[in-house]
DNA sequence: ACCTGAACACCGTTCAAGT
DNA sequence: ACCTGAACACCGTTCAAGT
């Protein structure tokens, strides 16, 4: 199962993967991602970089680690079976989101891997019990379950580059504002304020809100219909 | 306005930026994002690598040029306005997913640069558009625009990830069977074959209909509501 | 068993110098 | 004006050798 374990022969060692994932998570939220290299967490843990690939294969895979160990405990947001489905769903999508916003390029991170570890499977299965347990049929509950995941991760994108214009250059509000004023875009510019906003959580929650509107009209196909 | 242009002095340039820009894209759809580097670009384009920084400042700049020109045309699938909204939408948010699908990597193109161009704006004027012309309140409109962006662009990257598993490290559908079925996971257990299924079209336009719905409930609040 | 040292094959970017 | 040559300061990854 797990690769360096066993006995206790030779020298204690100075790594290991829950240690690593700490310093990985620190090193993050303190540089960003473009700063997270192997020499820097190497560098961060006392050693050199090639010792880190007795615990991870692959700096992918160290990544595809911290993404799974970010989704931890957001599973239980849901809190208990039986309330309403649409307050378990929306605590899920928000904790979530908060689970990406807790690390700098959190949602980067997460949407350049595909993490399949307990936190992320736990997640999928309370969200998909939520939706059957509420008489969903079982492929939308599923479909459901990638369509908020993929809003949220898009959006937490957007909301982590606004935070961060550095890298990724997402232009400024003055610059946007000004050209959207200068340009043929008579739509967009009928309301700036609302454009160049950076109240995320409300757009958070005005897209959600778009989601399980429409869900709730899925669940309760109009009589007669047997779809 | 443009750096290199005015008379014609000197030897005619070999490099322009949209012969570097065609040829950018041609060499991401054959290789991919993680293989498109300035020093591959340059060869296929006969140059150095230096050169390409005469036309593009960074390799950010390049990527936000092709980010803007693979959304080339996408305003124009909403059709003449007048038409149903929601078929206006679907049609443009249709469009952005079929246009980030045109190239490899395409969505973490688009994902990871902020491009303003004339045809990404002009996407969210006539996004925007449809739905004022429609009824709905100015900020909704904008928030219905990200919120669908958002989305799609969520959708595409996972659509593109599966298609491409080697990078980004995306489980296969059967090792992903497996540990579901081997865990303690009831509810994705019962519809495996969703879980694991590849009909991306289906699963974006699930999504899209979820959006859609939520709008034409908000398009039309309950009778004697202010909001 | 665990880590170092050193290398391999790359990167993006800069800039004097050539033409 | 446009591009080359060469360098700078890095990368991820591998692996013999040390302890």
């Amino acid at each position: 199962m797990s690769s360096p374990s066993s006995p206790a022969r030779g020298r204690p060692p100075r790594l290991d993967r829950a240690r690593t994932l700490e310093t990985a998570l620190a090193l993050l939220d303190r540089s960003g991602l473009d700063a997270l290299t192997m020499r820097s967490l190497a560098e961060a843990m006392d050693v050199r970089a090639g010792a880190l690939y007795r615990y991870f294969a692959t700096k992918q895979d160290l990544l595809t680690a911290m993404a799974e160990r970010m989704m931890d405990g957001v599973a239980d947001a849901a809190g208990a079976p039986g309330g309403d489905w649409s307050e378990r769903l929306a605590a899920l999508a928000r904790g979530m989101r908060t689970a990406l916003l807790a690390h700098r390029d959190g949602a980067r991170v997460f949407a350049g891997t595909h993490a399949t570890g307990e936190n992320v499977l736990g997640f999928a299965d309370t969200f998909v019990g939520a939706l059957r347990e509420a008489g969903f049929r079982d492929d939308d509950a599923v479909r459901a379950l990638y369509t908020v995941a993929n809003f949220t991760v898009g959006h937490t994108l957007e909301e982590q580059a606004a935070l961060h214009p550095e890298d990724g250059g997402s232009a400024d509000a003055n610059a946007l504002a000004e050209t959207v004023a200068n340009g043929p875009y008579p739509h967009l510019g009928a309301d700036l304020p609302t454009l160049t906003s950076t109240d995320f959580p409300g757009l958070f929650e005005f897209g959600l809100r778009l989601l399980i509107d429409g869900l709730d009209a899925r669940r309760r196909p109009a009589p007669g219909t047997t779809e």
